[in-house]
DNA sequence: TGTACATCAGTGAACGCGCGTTCACTGATGTAC
DNA sequence: TGTACATCAGTGAACGCGCGTTCACTGATGTAC
């Protein structure tokens, strides 16, 4: 067999990239030595060139996780300046970045992360709460702007917010693809949008 | 030291509810025969008088979730005729539920569940879905009587619904407890109560 | 009411397997002179 | 431009530990006669 010869920067991404995958389709007990060095085309000793242990490779496999998140924050904002679209959009990319990535419900809420290392935990609580404050300022802004109801603060909303989502990603997952997160998200979105635009609070015209 | 003399019965009940402390504590894979029958006021060998196997530890505790929130759902429908009401108790619950047994998220999402067994994972979508046709069939009941907006499907009211508790018993577990998922839940309820109630959606009269 | 026996919940020691990690090595790549 | 050498990505074998599970046992409880 012939040995490819990959500078250790490249490699870890390869090899993040695997865990990923690796993580999507086993979940983070899915995570070992043997099968990850084998779908990243190296020996299992080999993955000790590139990371100090396995620890390592979930820790890389976080940074790519937030970096794919606020990536689409970013992404939904450019030449948006409509709060309420904006987070319409960030919902369309999230609930895509889930259909791609089922690997993302499982390590977030995996006793890996969760229970395991306080560092871990709060890397992970680091990365939802970045994510949450970009929705929450959004929101804040659409209450400046009046284009958000202000009777509820934003961090209610913005949890709200992840809620969209969040079930629907875990049924996904359990059910195999049966369950559709990104229809689920796109109808659950017409009731939130609904819910939190501003308007006058009153006696309806039937008119 | 004195041996206590327990029937298997008991037995198994006192191992689960261990089972269901530790897990909250430590996460699913902190469910280790050692710390489980320390708890449990055995041996670890004297699990198996009661268990076949660990996993069958796991699958007792699953059907004690189901036990609860079947229960939620029925003390909450006890007494109570407005669907919309009825939810709200339901939401209640749930939220008490969590803050009781951080462990219940984190059990729905391990890979232990998650991943491994398809039988076990088909069991967890059971209790999943169970719960969530109750909610469904609530919401389509409002819908028939006219108390819940008919223009979106029950099922989408049912799936935002458990997006309700969902992420806050994340971020309550993560940050452990500064969160108060009950509170949120509360907050959240106001917004999706008013989201979900029927009512004559026109222009609005400013009187 | 006492005796014999089956059953069953308990124990500690040991086994064995999976799997992360280490180690000594090989050979490619880059660089100094 | 060739040679010597440091560096670094790769390998296979072996180690060692944690932990679930088994086993042979002990002694309590319930029951038949």
């Amino acid at each position: 067999m012939t040995r490819a010869w990959i500078d250790t920067e490249t490699r870890r991404e390869q090899i993040a990239r695997a865990a990923l995958g690796l993580i999507a389709e086993h979940g983070i007990r899915g995570l070992r030595a043997g099968p990850l060095a084998r779908r990243a085309g190296l020996v299992p000793s080999g993955l000790y060139r590139h990371f100090e242990s396995l620890d390592g490779v979930v820790d890389a496999v976080l940074d790519m996780i937030r970096g794919r998140l606020l990536g689409n924050v970013e992404a939904a904002c450019a030449g948006v300046a409509d709060p309420v679209e904006r987070l319409h959009r960030i919902l369309r990319l999230h609930a895509q970045l889930i259909r791609e990535h089922h690997a993302l419900p499982r390590i977030i809420f995996s006793d890996e992360v969760f229970g395991g290392d306080p560092a871990r935990r709060a890397k992970l609580r680091g990365i939802l709460h970045g994510y949450m404050e970009k929705v929450e300022s959004i929101l804040r802004n659409g209450q400046a702007t009046g284009d958000v109801r202000s009777d509820t603060d934003a961090r209610t909303l913005a949890v709200m917010f992840l809620g969209l989502v969040q079930p629907a990603a875990i049924l996904a997952a359990l059910s195999g693809g049966a369950f559709d997160a990104e229809r689920h998200a796109e109808a659950a979105w017409a009731v939130y949008a609904d819910a939190i635009r501003a308007r006058q609070r009153g006696r309806v015209c039937n008119t």
